[in-house]
DNA sequence: CGTCATCCTGACCATTTGGTCAATAATGCC
DNA sequence: GGCATTATTGACCAAATGGTCAGGATGACG
């Protein structure tokens, strides 16, 4: 019954799609869903807005596509705290990797940012469903730490929310970051820093 | 030579254009800039488009009209920290009005939100200028509490980074949080108490 | 080399949207 | 009431934009 076998995808599908998904992700990133055209995508990528056309359906397919591949992409950090290692270290960690994307992929969250001020009317699914349930493992873990006294008690979920928020605000709001600190600052290599001191001290028990 | 005796201001022009402004805020944060539409805002405001444009010149006049007008607000509770007081004090009262204004004015939170991911065309000045010096002046005041030994020592400007962050966070990914705490749940709230705790903890020395 | 599927494009279309304008209606004021 | 100023609008425009399509170019492959 099922199998459709799905497509062959040739060589050249794989570039042309990977293309355009880069360049719709400078776009979006840079200028919303709506700021974005079609034809600065193509532009980006060097094809005819027809032919951006023919491999994918819609502007919304381009923007829904993107989306869902860099989901996971984005919250593997939280998935790779490890239960049996030392707690501090690992909350450290996770706060030093979200703050390493802030560096290193800033459109891949300012993408998901528009998302979410949108309403995420591509997200709200996932929002519910699987993020639900990513943050729940996490917070199970946290909230074991806590009854075993290794962590400081806090409100887990929350503590997560600042961490999300602390290490995107980097990176979404670079712009305002940079003009409070000036120039010839490193803003992601401070702003590390004074969050590993901060949840070093919220969280030693 | 100067004074241009500016204008009169009708009753009907103020209703008005507070009316289209209102509108307008309403548009842009649910939707953002090229998002929303003058249509939208007409309708919003109960007026016909050109009578939008009687009133301002553009769909930018507007928008950066509401900006400016809002800015002043927005950045308010940070003028409003006094050297004179108990540090502690004062810092936690700051997290708290920043938190009561996510809760009352997220329409403002993302309206900003939206601006800076823009990369702020319209704030640029404000940003380099004004709201740098606004920060100087309350990083002067909690060095000058971390040198008497009264606040705990961190990095001024990222401490005011967080509390930015933190507070922007409740309001512009309200959906998220919402989503993850689950139905029946003040997200305000709950992040009030916690970074009151987490503040606590951090500053005091 | 032939042929079939994939790939690409110019021209085109409908809709949306920011903005204009001349004409009309209210309003304020003597 | 009469007149000047202010408000308001329907009709209209040009540009931008998402999307279509028929036909041509370019591969892949036996």
């Amino acid at each position: 019954m099922t199998d459709a076998t799905v497509p062959p995808m040739t060589r050249i599908q794989q570039k042309n799609r990977d293309l355009i998904l880069q360049s719709a992700l400078e776009a979006f990133s840079a200028n919303g869903f709506r700021g974005a055209t079609i034809d600065q995508i193509a532009r980006l990528a060097g094809l005819s807005k027809p032919n951006v056309l023919y491999y994918f359906a819609s502007k919304d397919d381009i923007h829904k596509t993107l989306l869902t591949t860099l989901l996971d992409m984005w919250l593997a950090p939280m998935q790779q705290i490890n239960a049996q290692g030392e707690p501090l270290t690992e909350v450290l960690g996770y706060v030093q990797a979200k703050m390493q994307m802030s560096r290193d992929f800033p459109r891949e969250s300012r993408l998901f940012a528009y998302e979410i001020l949108q309403g995420a009317p591509h997200l709200t699914q996932i929002l519910g469903g699987g993020l639900r349930d990513i943050v729940d493992r996490a917070v199970a873990v946290l909230e074991d730490w806590m009854d075993k006294g290794q962590l400081a008690r806090t409100d887990p979920r929350h503590l997560i929310f600042s961490i999300w928020a602390m290490t995107q605000h980097y990176a979404d709001f670079e712009i305002q970051v940079r003009a409070v600190l000036g120039p010839g600052r490193d803003p992601v290599q401070e702003g590390a820093a004074f969050l590993d001191a901060l949840y070093r001290k919220l969280l030693t028990p």
